[in-house]
DNA sequence: AAACCCCTCAACCGCCTAAGG
DNA sequence: GCCTTAGGCGGTTGAGGGGTT
């Protein structure tokens, strides 16, 4: 009953990829868009598995992509996110635009674990709180009762962020800016092969070609939409939906517009407090699915309250990565 | 200089879900 | 309703590079 891995079929390639194979999906790809990833071997004659294509695409030649180190700012934001969704690395991604679920998740495994078992080791409750919820494992399938934990983790962090210095969010100047994706760290210390170059001058190619070639497909999308956002569209109306898609919450009604879900402006006057949030949190009835797919860049969805929240440096650094820096 | 160890991260694997027939 | 298939996700692996002995 154990299906054969796509990538086992006869003549397929596996491995790294070389440059002339990245010209070639990317070249498809700004042609045809990213929507049908089956056709891609075929049409290009790549000898790779379409899954393969996906992957190399989304976590490698995808414009936008940041590589390189992680500031200070992503970093606590990953942890606190974790704290909140746990292992949902595509739900973290989609909070940090720039970065692949593949490079938070490898973050995570070779930088920050590290650091919050370091952090274990001393007495500091704060760690122990993320600790543990790091450590929770969700069983698979089992999305009922990972929702019901990851509502617990997120009372418990909020209640924790609220304990170490409770920011005034109600007065919080409006206007935070996007900067969480500071050009301080620009990635070119990246590992930085000669060849990560060429990928990274072949996505930046790629950008400029994003911008001007908005009608792929005669009105339907751009190919980073189709990409990235086909989840969002199966999901902007799923709120009326018994079954949830996959993994995310997203919070319909009076929480869609409180967290800024149907604002067409970053606005951050329209705030709530932190209490308001973990109230929320604790009603379970509150809780539906929200899209995670990674954002378009271009079109990416305001920041709804509690995502400012999380970018914030009052709350993330201090609460957080204050005990990372030890 | 060589051997060894450790770390990073790109890529693969296996599973799940949704969609379509 | 069942089956098949594609897309997506999280876990894991292993090649390669850098550091240390």
């Amino acid at each position: 009953m154990v299906r054969p891995p796509c990538c086992d079929k006869a003549g397929m390639k596996k491995g790294p990829w070389t440059p002339e194979e990245d010209i070639t999906l990317v070249s498809y790809i700004q042609e045809h868009g990213s929507g049908n990833w089956r056709a891609v071997p075929t049409n290009t004659g790549l000898r790779r598995c379409s899954k393969s294509c996906r992957l190399r695409w989304t976590n490698y030649l995808r414009p936008g992509i940041r590589r390189g180190n992680f500031t200070d700012h992503e970093e606590s934001m990953i942890i606190h996110l974790q704290a909140l969704l746990g292992n949902r690395w595509a739900a973290i991604a989609s909070y940090l635009p720039e970065r692949t679920d593949n490079d938070i998740k490898n973050y995570w495994n070779t930088h920050l674990k590290r650091k919050l078992a370091k952090l274990q080791s001393g007495s500091d409750d704060h760690a122990q709180v993320l600790k543990s919820s790091s450590i929770r494992s969700i069983s698979k399938g089992q999305w009922e009762r990972r929702l019901q934990t990851d509502i617990h983790t997120a009372k418990q962090a909020l209640l924790e962020a609220l304990s170490i210095e409770k920011p005034n969010i109600e007065s919080s100047q409006s206007g935070v800016s996007m900067n969480y994706y500071d050009s301080s760290a620009q990635a070119s210390e990246s590992s930085s092969t000669t060849y990560a170059s060429s990928t990274e001058n072949i996505s930046r190619l790629l950008e400029g070609w994003m911008r001007n070639s908005r009608k792929i497909e005669s009105g339907q999308c751009t190919p980073q939409q189709s990409f990235s956002d086909t989840n969002a569209a199966a999901d902007s109306n799923s709120s009326d939906q018994g079954t949830p898609s996959n993994n995310d919450i997203t919070l319909p009604g009076r929480m869609g517009s409180m967290w800024g879900f149907e604002s067409s402006t970053s606005d951050v006057s329209q705030s709530i407090s932190l209490d308001e949030a973990v109230n929320f949190l604790s009603d379970p009835s509150n809780i539906l699915f929200r899209d995670e797919s990674k954002p378009n860049l271009e079109t990416q969805v305001p920041l709804s309250m509690f995502e400012k929240w999380l970018f914030e440096d009052g709350v993330v650094t201090q609460g957080l990565s204050l005990s990372l820096d030890h």
